[in-house]
DNA sequence: CAACGTTGTTTCAACGTTGTAAACAGATCC
DNA sequence: GGATCTGTTTACAACGTTGAAACAACGTTG
């Protein structure tokens, strides 16, 4: 085994405890024994054994970040912010894919008894309401996303429906009339579809537009170039089309333009998620953009509400913000944004 | 803190350390105590802690697989084999992204001596032989891939120069005179391209044949395609590349199809990896497939010796197996595999 | 029947850490 | 000169686990 605090006050000549209060920067320690201790500190090169320190403290100092998948540009840019904001507690995030089964899901929960982690940020796919209640442990549990409202624990999310209405208006705010909806699933797995379309819906009513929907199995760029292909051979093509998120916005775009169209003049163009690839792509892609650090950072303060003050209380359902951010797919090249 | 082992030996009425031999399955345990505790067991829902079993054993039952890129699919690919194999021996993995940075993979390393894990698999990028030399700890570790040979640790790797020669001798096999590698880099940080390179020109040489070299900065699809557009500008386009893994050949594939010519007809078409990509591309992708699941296997073996047998011993190299593939890419659409 | 082995169970100590409380030294006060 | 306070340091115990050793009960052997 490596150096231990007893090596260290061996060598500086003090108590263990005391080597202890230097390493954790307790106050009342004379500069003399701090420097000695130190000097043995570096002479050795200690460092703790978090093994013990966790079982001491009874936390691990970890948490887990469970999604869906990682190689979602959303979620590998979501994962940064959580790091981040997790950082600043001093927690290490380990990231789990859970590719959203169900016994992954549980798995992941398990980490919490078994003291692998001491909360879990999860992205809920296939796990339902009635399991997490059962749930007996008292684990730290935050929800992400769209999945799950109301449940039996925190949860944060940016107001689907509203942005998904937002952004069907934008667009039909620059006159467009044949406004399509391209992401609807009908394996409803994700909670997100049907959230955006209902957005969709309330917008295009308000108006008394006509709707028509394109649905894809997954999020991903293929997909969306596939559905698109479909909007564009119907005998009325649409002159704008709201995509789901912005994968489904960039496959869409690559085959508007193979098919000799413009974006925006033929077809405006607009996602959902403010991917770092639509800030780059040509034409750049109106989103909306939900504030990730703002969503990884709340996630984070209500894990450390649970963990910190052990008081239950019922679960907070909060809201993130989001904007919308119109670039040239639906202003035309050049605008400024 | 949760159910511990004093609290089921409390409520089977023995003691905590024959609750700790059922749960770790000692043979000596009478059927009747057996059944007692593990009632006792399930009715309080015990689950060890991993701290204080850490603690006592001295090792975390955790490794620490720590790669550049994790949305690369090779490595996506390894990442999960890696993990089977570290699951026969109870091992959990924690996944790293190093982004190829110096700092990143420092911390990954001093992850060892914090406790965190007992041994890490790293490929390695921007750390050099000397300082992974003077690292006093006696961290248990693996290196993965290309960029070091000889240092100071145990390693894996397939021949790489040998596998590229492989294929370029399958591309003149089929009687292409003008073939190109796709994928060099003047930027030395991978360990890769050089190899690969010397293998595509040891073939070339061997049959007297002029070498084409395109070069990228980095291996992807975008990459590909741009480099390729600049092949069949040439005045003489080749009518065969090999490109250094399979994401390069991809985008090249797009940009020869793209321009109206056939693959294998026109332009044959090799990559190295066997990413799943490949195996759904139309045409296929002809490829080197590197043993992946042997090279994991390979690599935990090599973990597990060191932490078993403190054993020192000098540095291992290992070389792992690969198959050329060959599919339509370079042998005709409909051909079997 | 004493010595010995086998099986089942327990006691003890230790892994490295930190909170608690107490001990200690020195300064200040009355 | 004793009491009190402040600042610094220490002894102790405990977190939950498991290897080593001890022990008890029983059967086998010479």
């Amino acid at each position: 085994m490596g150096v231990s605090l007893r090596d260290v006050a061996l060598l500086a000549g003090v108590s263990v405890k005391t080597v202890s209060n230097v390493v954790n920067g307790y106050a009342h320690v004379s500069p003399a024994t701090r420097a000695k201790v130190e000097r043995a500190l570096s002479q050795l090169d200690y460092r703790p054994n978090l093994s013990a320190r966790n079982l001491r403290l009874g936390r691990t100092g970890v948490i887990a970040l469970a999604l869906p998948e990682l190689d979602a540009p959303y979620f590998a840019e979501l994962s940064r912010f959580v790091i981040d904001a997790a950082a600043e507690q001093k927690w290490i995030v380990v990231i789990e894919q859970t590719d959203g089964s169900l016994e992954r899901e549980r798995r992941v929960l398990d980490g919490v008894r078994d003291h692998r982690v001491d909360g879990v940020i999860l992205s809920p796919v296939s796990i339902g309401i009635e399991e997490l209640a059962a749930r007996t442990d008292d684990a730290a549990l935050v929800l992400l996303g769209e999945r799950i409202y109301d449940g039996p624990a925190d949860h944060v999310a940016i107001d689907n429906v509203r942005a998904a209405r937002d952004v069907t208006e934008h667009l039909i705010g620059l006159g467009r009339r044949r406004v399509a909806a391209l992401g609807a699933q009908d394996n409803s797995v994700s909670g997100t579809s049907p959230l955006r379309l209902a957005g969709y819906a309330e917008a295009m009513t308000a108006h008394g537009l006509p709707q028509t929907i394109a649905e894809v199995e997954r999020y991903r760029r293929a997909e969306g170039a596939v559905a698109m292909a479909r909007l564009l051979a119907a005998p009325e093509p649409p002159d704008a089309v709201f995509c789901f998120n912005d994968l489904l916005a960039l496959g869409a775009m690559r085959t508007i333009l193979a098919a000799g169209l413009r974006v925006p003049e033929d077809i405006a163009l607009a996602g959902l998620d403010d991917i770092e690839d639509g800030r780059y792509s040509t034409p750049t892609l109106t989103t909306v953009a939900p504030d990730k650090a703002q969503l990884a950072r709340i996630a984070v303060d209500l894990l450390r509400a649970r963990l910190d003050g052990r008081a239950a209380g019922p679960p907070r359902e909060v809201r993130a913000d989001y904007r919308l951010v119109v670039r040239e797919s639906t202003a035309g090249r050049g605008a400024v944004r």
